[in-house]
RNA sequence: CGGGGCGUGGCGCAGUCUGGUCAGCGCACAGCGUUCGGGACGCUGGGGUCAUGGGUUCGAAUCCCAUCGCCCCGACCA
């Protein structure tokens, strides 16, 4: 952007420092601040409204899918926990244990929950008794707390928030089958309403969750070249139905474990949205999860309260008649040419200006936050044309981070050109591997890259991009965060 | 947990090397007035035990020791 074109100078630019600007714009645009202990941020209005608009549009799906919510306790005795090991293993570095209650020493220490596996295991083990009581499909939407060392707002703090399913099948292929359904939904639903495109696949066993048999996840790419893990879908198999003893009476009336599924989404996705939209101005928000969509500012001229204030009024209301979150900024403390800088700044998709010249030709400027295009609509079409005015920006939002991801996705085959566009522009490394840990290991250790996802179409086989043995499958790496 | 950087009104910083009108600047905030089509301006004003705790000194934001916290880059993770 040149420096003519960007008004908006309270922040650093992000082609600058985007780590300096992801926590400028964060603070700035009140979407949260650093809480006074460490690792630990608050979550402000601003941005708990983008939250919130992904929690509805999430939950809708997840309830169309057959799921519903419930609540489980924040705190899991330490015994219940340690009964899956491997589980336990995986979590246990970042665990925050209750040793108190009051100033009494408890019996037996509480963890606060890093994953509900082992609380929700247990509560099943009691309900589940016969195939008829099958699925159980319950979703849950709860904070989560993990000891991270290094923390960043939003991608990974102490405390967070998630949803988190936990389902439990008759049958292997049925817990498969909801394990892929739900990545599809996250997919579908991380594309459709934040507009941030992802390839999905399978983990590799390094990279697996605790306890997991299978874990699948969406990954997108930031604007800085890393990529960030969206969502994960976990087939636990039987693992945790063994340790927990949840087990019930097929159909030929004889016992059986059963097999579950556990997956998620974060507060993460708030950041996501931040790093993969933003400019040099701000933010830049996907109309559908954006907190307002729209702002209509009046430009203060004259006898602008008589003259052009109730026509602004009455834009507003016509708006919100039709769904619109709309914002009417008639501050006097402030100038217009302020107020643009601001709200492009905080992300409003679409700015609607109106004027004494407007009132005079009936007509409102109307500025699109994605192209910063300006375009003067008549005052009796404009309200017609606002749904096909964000859906575009929604589209046109999602078609750049496409083309993005796409530019930046490499095809390599050999190890000299893998490290070699790393050390250059980054993003996605699709490549052969021959599924031998020792190499994704080293790979990882030399280069930072670790295989983000193996995807589920694999139709041909190559030589591993680091040993160069035949029969390599389809994977994509990068340096994640 | 390693390597680096930094803690001075709400935010961003200067001052620290060389101890002594250094408690200062910009933004933000409050009041009044003029402004307002791309972050307006003038005047007036409020706000800081210089991260914390020790020490050195006649005297410490400044020197010494310790502690805490934050940021960045790595190792680990959603």
């Amino acid at each position: 952007m040149n420096k003519e074109e960007r008004f908006v100078t309270a922040i650093t630019p992000k082609s600058e420092d985007f780590s300096r600007w992801y926590t400028e714009i964060i603070r700035r645009a009140e979407l949260a601040d650093y809480a006074p202990m460490k690792g630990m941020m608050v979550i402000r209005p601003y941005g708990y409204a983008i939250w919130e608009n992904i929690q509805r549009l999430l939950d809708n799906r997840i309830k169309e899918t057959g799921h519903t919510n419930a609540y489980f306790p924040l705190f899991i005795p330490e015994s219940l926990l340690q009964k899956e090991t491997e589980h336990l293993e995986g979590f246990s570095p970042e665990v925050a244990w209750v040793t108190h209650g009051g100033e009494e020493e408890l019996e037996e220490r509480l963890a606060v929950r890093p994953t509900s596996e082992a609380i929700i295991g247990n509560m099943y083990s009691k309900w589940i008794k016969s195939w008829r009581d099958l699925p159980v499909l319950i979703n849950q939407w709860a904070n989560i707390v993990r000891w991270e060392k290094v923390t960043r707002p939003f991608l990974r703090t102490t405390e967070f928030l998630w949803q988190e399913g936990h389902t439990a099948h008759e049958t292997s292929e049925e817990a498969e089958k909801e394990t892929l359904m739900i990545l599809d939904l996250y997919k579908e639903f991380v594309e459709t309403e934040l507009a941030i495109p992802v390839i999905s696949g399978r983990k590799t066993a390094r990279e697996r969750f605790a306890g997991a048999l299978e874990t699948y996840a969406i990954e997108a790419l930031m604007s800085d070249g890393k990529a960030l893990q969206m969502g994960t879908s976990h087939n636990l198999g039987q693992h945790f139905s063994k340790v927990f003893n949840i087990r019930f009476e097929d159909r030929d009336q004889k016992l059986q474990y059963v097999w579950q599924t556990s997956w998620g989404v974060s507060t993460r996705l708030v950041g996501s949205v931040i790093m993969s939209h933003g400019d040099d101005s701000g933010l830049k928000f996907p109309p559908r999860i954006a907190p307002v969509q729209i702002v209509i500012i009046p430009i203060s001229l004259g006898n602008w309260k008589q003259e052009v204030l109730p026509t602004a009024q009455a834009l507003e209301q016509g708006l919100k008649k039709e769904g619109w979150r709309v914002k009417l900024d008639a501050r006097e403390e402030f100038s217009p040419g302020w107020k643009f800088s601001e709200y492009e700044m905080r992300g409003i998709p679409l700015r609607i200006e109106i004027g004494p010249r407007d009132i005079k030709n009936n007509q409102a400027v109307v500025v699109r936050r994605d192209t910063m295009a300006k375009e003067s609509i008549s005052l009796d079409s404009l309200q017609a044309k606002i749904p096909q005015i964000l859906s575009d920006i929604q589209d046109s939002m999602l078609a750049k981070a496409r083309k993005f991801q796409a530019e930046n996705t490499s095809e390599v085959d050999n190890y000299q050109d893998f490290k070699s566009v790393l050390e250059s522009k980054r993003g996605f490394l699709k490549t052969f591997w021959c599924g031998n840990q020792d190499c994704e290991d080293k790979i990882k250790e030399e280069t930072m890259a670790t295989i983000r996802v193996v995807p589920l179409e694999q139709e041909e086989k190559g030589k591993c991009v680091l040993c160069q043995a035949d029969a390599g499958q389809w994977v994509f790496f990068a340096r994640a965060y």
